[in-house]
DNA sequence: TCTCTATAGTGAACTTAGTTCGTGACCACT
DNA sequence: AGTGGTCACGAACTAAGTTCACTATAGAGA
């Protein structure tokens, strides 16, 4: 999407620094080859992996198997693993689509960006575990911030608590998210008999001593109860809330 | 602590479902050896790997370095690295002080139950990522949420509300204590050239083109603002204060 | 057109980590 | 002593991230 600077160095490392540092497309020189392995086709096919395979499907060699290439090809281009993480998330975080800010519906706008975001991460199944890690540190990220933070402190939010707001709403979607995909790859592979079953599960909720746990035995039912992102929406709405005051 | 079956059974798998199966210490008959090696011996020395190096560095080999043993040797007493994953997390969850009730303190408490838990997490760093996997699967964990839900059920919340907002709270207390482990790790080993030392973000911060990124530039500093856990204590008010209405 | 050089690409191998297996050690009871 | 079962362990296997020496190739310049 973004032109890139493809600086012709061999070197990973001040790859990944000129990715970080151009803020804009301002393209080097261009220099395309045959079929060349670039960055771009990287992302795509890493992004394909997790979307079919789950987050922890996704190794250099699952990648370069996509690619039909080696695994040592990918670190002319990438420094890390971790480098891959960052540039998936970056990936992500740029497909977002960003309102301009509008003071009278704030809330709704937070409320619809951070939608996106959260289904973008069960998109990607366990993809939200590279987000918590990586923390901003490219970017995209930046970006989307930015967009956030400007439709915060449009609705009025002071600047300090707009920043803290960001920050917990950030954090929030990322732990849904990747709880969420913990629970359903869990039932999608539940032959795992180590793992308990969610039969058992419930079976074991109520064979607990009634004296010890008498509430998650009378509330068990709520644990799973909601439609959609019902719980989602209740946390997203309880900060929103609160905030303004 | 607590007095365990030790089964005289030698599938691993059955000694984790006795684990997780006995509510109360009855046990069924010891066998001390010489200098047996035990899941408790085991618990331990993962901590002590976890406290010291982080949980990154919580490796079977490190374990049993510690201990002065053998990899192959942890597999009698332990089905899995996620198993042993799943033991320290129940261990942290069995030390936490749990209040009883009290319908008048119910805000204070929980402010208090989850400080408790934050900084359990931050004195292991790194290991809220091994929380945020287990979900609620043994019975230490159950046992605070039971005592989480009896608070906010005295505070004359609604089950429902309850529930999700126990929900909430430990996605929220795990993510925030991550995210930090994530930055005090970078700030110790900054010397992986590869990742941004923070001088290099905070210099690209104010790098940052001024049309593109005019608040995130300017209230820059608000994010690492807040001294100790002041973010921490104003998400957990941004979610108490709400949920009485 | 030919050569030269820098860079992209690659196979093989190294390292670390989780896990398994066969074997031996040890204890308890017969 | 013998026997059975538990516990411990060394060695080895697999998977994954990473490195390195080497090759192939495209484009620049003679």
């Amino acid at each position: 999407m973004t032109t890139r600077v493809v600086a012709v160095v061999n070197d990973p490392k001040a790859r990944r620094a000129a990715r970080h540092l151009q803020a804009d497309g301002a393209p080097g020189q261009s220099k395309p080859r045959r079929e060349p392995l670039t960055v771009e086709r990287i992302i795509a096919a890493a992004l394909h992996v997790v979307a079919t395979q789950g987050y922890d499907a996704l190794t250099i060699r699952a990648i370069t198997a996509e690619l039909g290439t080696s695994p040592s090809s990918l670190y002319v281009h990438v420094v890390n693993k971790a480098d891959i993480d960052d540039l998936i998330i970056g990936k992500l975080n740029s497909e977002l689509v960003l309102p301009d800010p509008d003071p009278d519906r704030w809330q709704e706008q937070l409320r619809e960006v951070y939608g996106q975001i959260r289904d973008q991460y069960l998109r990607y199944p366990g993809i939200s575990r590279a987000a918590l890690a990586v923390v901003s540190t490219n970017l995209e990220t930046l970006r989307v911030g930015e967009a956030v933070l400007a439709i915060l402190l449009a609705g009025g939010i002071e600047p300090r608590v707009a920043v803290w707001a960001m920050d917990s709403l950030s954090l929030y979607v990322a732990a849904y998210a990747l709880e969420l995909s913990l629970v359903r790859a869990r039932q999608a592979d539940s032959d795992q008999e180590w793992v308990l079953s969610r039969a058992e599960l419930v079976q074991r909720f109520e064979a607990l001593p009634a004296d010890r746990f008498p509430h998650t035995r009378k509330h068990a039912a709520e644990l799973t109860s909601g439609h959609g992102h019902e719980r989602f929406d209740f946390t997203l709405d309880l900060i929103l809330d609160n905030i303004t005051r």
